[in-house]
DNA sequence: TTATACCTCA
C-alpha cells in the first residue's frame, strides 16, 4: 500500500528541493498539488507555509504562470496567505518572462486584502514593476514609500536606467545617503545601457568599492559599444579575478560583433583555467558554432549538456536547434526541436528559417502553421523566414498570400526586410514588372539591398533594360558599393559585351571599389580552415593544387567545361578556368577530399553565393568522389549527393 | 553583472 504523505513530509521534501537549489519540473509540482487536493488530511491540514513553498517552487518562465494558479488553490482550499505568500509572488512574477499582467494581480490582491505595505512587500512590489518595465508604477511605490532603504533605492536606479532614464537616476544616486557597490554598479549599468560608456568608465574609476560585478559590467559596456579591444584590455587585467560569468561576458562580446573564431579561443582559454562553463558560456558559443558552421564543435557541445552538467531550458535548446540547422544537421535540429517541453517564438524562427535554408518551403509553411496553432504569435523575423523560404523554393502563390496577410491578420507591419523578401521572391519567378512597381509603391525608401535584389533577378532573367535602370537607382544611392559593378559586369558578360565590361571594370578601379573575396571555410579535425579565392597562403596549398589538376582533368573527361559562365571579364580560356578553379569553394572542397577519411561527409561555409560553375563542378565531384557534400552559402544550403543537389539547381 | 532567432542584393 502506498504511503500517504503528511503535509510535513511534503513540508520538509519542498525545503530540501529549494536548500539543495534544485529546479523541480512542472510535472512534480503538479503531482503535489493533485496530492494536496485528493488527500482530506492533507487538505484539511494544508498551511500557508507549505503553499508558499509550492509557489516558491513554480518560480520558473516556462511554466507560464503556474504560480498563480497554485495562489488561486490556496484561497479555494480557505488557507489564508501572509506576506511572505506575496513577497514570494512578486518574486516570481518578476522573473516571469510576461509577468507584467501577473504582478499586477499580486498587487491587487495585496490592496483587497488589506495588507499593509512594509519594507519588504513594497521593495519587491517596486522590483516588480522595474523588471517588467513599468516605469510609472515603479515611481509611483517608491514615491509612496515611507523609508527608503539601499536596496529601494538602488531598485529604482536600476528601473530609472533599464527605460533609458540615466539623467534621473544618477540624480538618485547623488542624493542617497549611503551607497553600496550595488548602488554603483546599477549606475554603471545604466550608463552602459544608455550608450554613454564615457560615464560609466568614470563612475567605475571613481567606484570605491569595486567588485567583480563592477569589473564585468564595465566589460560588457565597452562589448556593447563595440570597443571589443578595450574590453579585453580590462579583462586581461583581471588576472585570476575573472569569475564564469566575465568570460561569458566577453565571450558573448565577441559573438556580437560577429568575431566567432575569437569567441572560441576565448572558450578554450577559459576550460584551460578550469572555470566550469554555464548554460550561458553554450549558448553563445552555440551561436558561434551555427555562425561558422562549425558543426563538430556543436556536437561536443550538446554531448556536454547530455552528459547532464547543464540544464536545457528553452534558450539553451533553441540554441541547439539554430546551430544544427545552420551546420546543415536539420533532422537532428527537428529532433530536438520536437522535444523541447515550451517553444518560444525564437524556437519556431529558428525551424522556419532552418526549413528554409535547406529548401524545405513546404515544411516551412506546415511550421507556420503549427506554430499559430500552438498560439505562438509570429513576429517580423517569422515572417523574413517564412517569405524567403517561399523564395527559396519558388512558392510565389503562397508568398504572395503571406505578405498580404501580414497585417490584417498576423497584426505585424511589413519592414523594408519583407519588401526586400518579396522582390527576392517575385523577381526570381520572373515577374520583374511586379518586382519594380512593389518597390515604387513601398511605403519606405527602397535600399540598395531591395534595389539589388531586383538586380539579380534582371541577370537571372536577362532583362538588360530594367537593369540599366535598376542600376541607375543603386550607383545613386552608393556608388562606392562594389558589388554593383561586379552585378552590371555580370550581365554585359553573359552578353559578350566586352567593351562594356571592360568600362565597369575601370570605373571600379577609378572609384576604388573592390569586391567582397569569396571565402570558405571546413572543419578538419576539429580545426576551422579558412581559404579565401585565389589565396595561396595554406601550408598544404601545393598539395591542393596537384589535386586541384586531378580533379579539374577527371572533370573534363566528364564533359564539364570550366570557366564557362561565372567569370566576368574579358579574358582568355586558360585564365578563366584558373579564375574559377580558385574559387575558395572549390579549394575548400578539394582540401576536405584530401584530408579526410573516404565515404566522410564533406562540409563546406562560403561567404557568398554559390558560384554557377563551382555548383556545377562540386556536383560532378560528388559522383566521382562518391562522396556527400554540402556547401552552406551565404543563403541556403546545398547537399550535393550523387552528381545532384538538394536546390534542384534553384537558388 | 552574462544568454538564443533576422535577411532579403554582392
Amino acid at each position: 500500500m502506498k504511503l500517504i504523505p503528511k503535509v510535513r513530509d511534503l513540508t520538509s521534501f519542498l525545503t530540501n528541493l529549494h536548500k539543495s537549489n534544485i529546479k523541480p519540473k512542472l510535472e512534480l509540482l503538479q503531482q503535489i498539488h493533485a496530492q494536496i487536493l485528493t488527500n482530506i488530511d492533507i487538505q484539511s491540514n494544508s498551511t500557508s507555509s507549505l503553499w508558499n513553498l509550492l509557489i516558491r517552487a513554480s518560480t520558473e518562465p516556462s511554466f507560464n504562470q503556474q504560480f498563480l494558479g497554485f495562489y488561486k488553490a490556496m484561497l479555494a482550499q480557505n488557507v489564508s496567505p501572509d506576506k511572505t505568500t506575496f513577497s514570494v509572488l512578486l518574486r516570481a512574477a518578476s522573473a516571469s518572462a510576461n509577468g507584467a499582467t501577473s504582478g499586477e494581480v499580486v498587487h491587487c490582491q495585496i490592496l483587497k486584502l488589506g495588507f499593509e505595505f512594509d519594507l519588504i512587500l513594497q521593495t519587491g512590489l517596486l522590483d516588480f514593476y522595474a523588471k517588467a518595465g513599468a516605469l510609472e508604477s515603479a515611481h509611483l511605490v517608491f514615491t509612496e514609500m515611507p523609508e527608503r532603504d539601499v536596496v529601494a533605492n538602488n531598485a529604482m536606479i536600476a528601473a530609472l536606467g533599464k527605460n533609458g532614464n540615466v539623467g534621473d537616476a544618477r540624480k538618485l544616486f547623488d542624493e542617497m545617503p549611503e551607497r553600496n557597490s550595488s548602488s554603483w554598479n546599477s549606475m554603471i549599468t545604466a550608463y552602459c545601457k544608455s550608450g554613454d560608456i564615457a560615464s560609466a568608465r568614470l563612475t567605475f574609476d571613481f567606484n570605491p568599492v569595486k567588485d567583480l560585478v563592477s569589473w564585468n559590467a564595465i566589460i560588457d559596456g565597452y562589448c556593447k559599444s563595440g570597443q571589443l579591444m578595450v574590453a579585453r584590455e580590462l579583462f586581461d587585467r583581471m588576472g585570476d579575478a575573472k569569475n564564469a560569468v566575465t568570460w561569458n561576458t566577453m565571450i558573448s562580446g565577441y559573438v556580437q560583433c560577429t568575431e566567432f573564431g575569437k569567441a572560441v579561443t576565448t572558450f578554450q582559454q577559459m576550460q584551460a583555467t578550469n572555470t566550469k562553463p554555464t548554460e550561458v558560456t553554450m549558448i553563445s558559443l552555440l551561436s558561434a558554432c551555427a555562425h561558422l558552421g562549425a558543426l563538430d564543435m556543436g556536437k561536443w557541445i550538446h554531448a556536454y549538456i547530455r552528459r547532464g552538467n547543464l540544464k536545457l531550458d528553452v534558450v539553451l535548446g533553441n540554441a541547439l536547434v539554430d546551430m544544427y540547422c545552420k551546420c546543415g544537421n536539420i533532422e537532428t535540429a527537428l529532433d530536438i526541436f520536437h522535444e523541447l517541453p515550451t517553444k518560444n517564438v525564437y524556437c519556431w524562427n529558428s525551424v522556419v528559417i532552418g526549413l528554409g535554408m535547406h529548401g524545405f518551403g513546404d515544411e516551412a509553411i506546415d511550421a507556420f502553421v503549427k506554430m499559430e496553432r500552438n498560439g505562438v504569435k509570429p513576429d517580423g523575423v517569422t515572417f523574413v523566414g517564412l517569405l524567403s523560404a517561399c523564395s527559396h523554393s519558388g512558392l510565389y502563390y503562397e508568398g504572395r498570400r503571406y505578405f498580404s496577410e501580414m497585417v490584417g491578420t498576423y497584426g505585424v507591419e511589413p519592414g523594408i526586410e519583407h519588401y526586400g523578401c518579396m522582390v527576392d521572391l517575385l523577381g526570381r519567378g520572373g515577374f520583374l514588372e511586379e518586382a519594380l512597381e512593389l518597390i515604387r509603391t513601398m511605403p519606405m525608401s527602397p535600399n540598395n539591398v531591395v534595389w539589388g535584389s531586383l538586380l539579380r533577378a534582371c541577370q537571372i532573367h536577362k532583362d538588360t533594360e530594367m537593369s540599366k535602370q535598376v542600376m541607375d537607382h543603386l550607383l545613386m544611392l552608393d556608388p562606392n558599393d562594389g558589388a554593383n559593378y561586379v552585378f552590371l559586369s555580370n550581365i554585359y558578360a553573359s552578353l559578350n559585351r566586352w567593351n562594356d565590361v571592360a568600362t565597369c571594370r575601370r570605373l571600379m578601379i577609378e572609384n576604388g571599389v573592390c569586391k567582397t573575396p569569396g571565402c570558405s571555410s571546413i572543419e578538419v579535425d576539429n580545426n576551422v580552415h579558412e581559404f579565401i579565392a585565389g589565396d595561396t597562403s595554406h601550408p598544404h596549398f601545393a598539395r591542393i593544387n596537384v589535386f586541384l589538376d586531378e580533379i579539374a582533368k577527371k572533370l573534363r573527361v566528364l564533359g564539364h567545361e570550366l570557366g564557362m559562365d561565372s567569370v566576368l571579364h574579358d579574358i582568355d580560356e586558360e585564365e578563366k578556368e584558373s579564375a574559377v578553379r580558385y574559387h575558395s569553394e572549390r579549394i575548400a572542397v578539394a582540401y576536405g577530399l584530401m584530408s579526410t577519411p573516404r565515404g566522410k561527409p564533406i562540409r563546406v561555409v562560403k561567404n557568398l553565393r554559390a558560384c554557377t560553375d563551382c555548383h556545377a563542378a562540386i556536383k560532378l565531384i560528388s559522383k566521382l568522389f562518391s562522396r556527400e557534400i554540402t556547401v552552406r552559402d551565404r543563403s541556403r544550403f546545398h547537399h550535393f549527393r550523387d552528381g545532384k543537389c538538394s536546390c534542384k539547381d534553384y537558388w
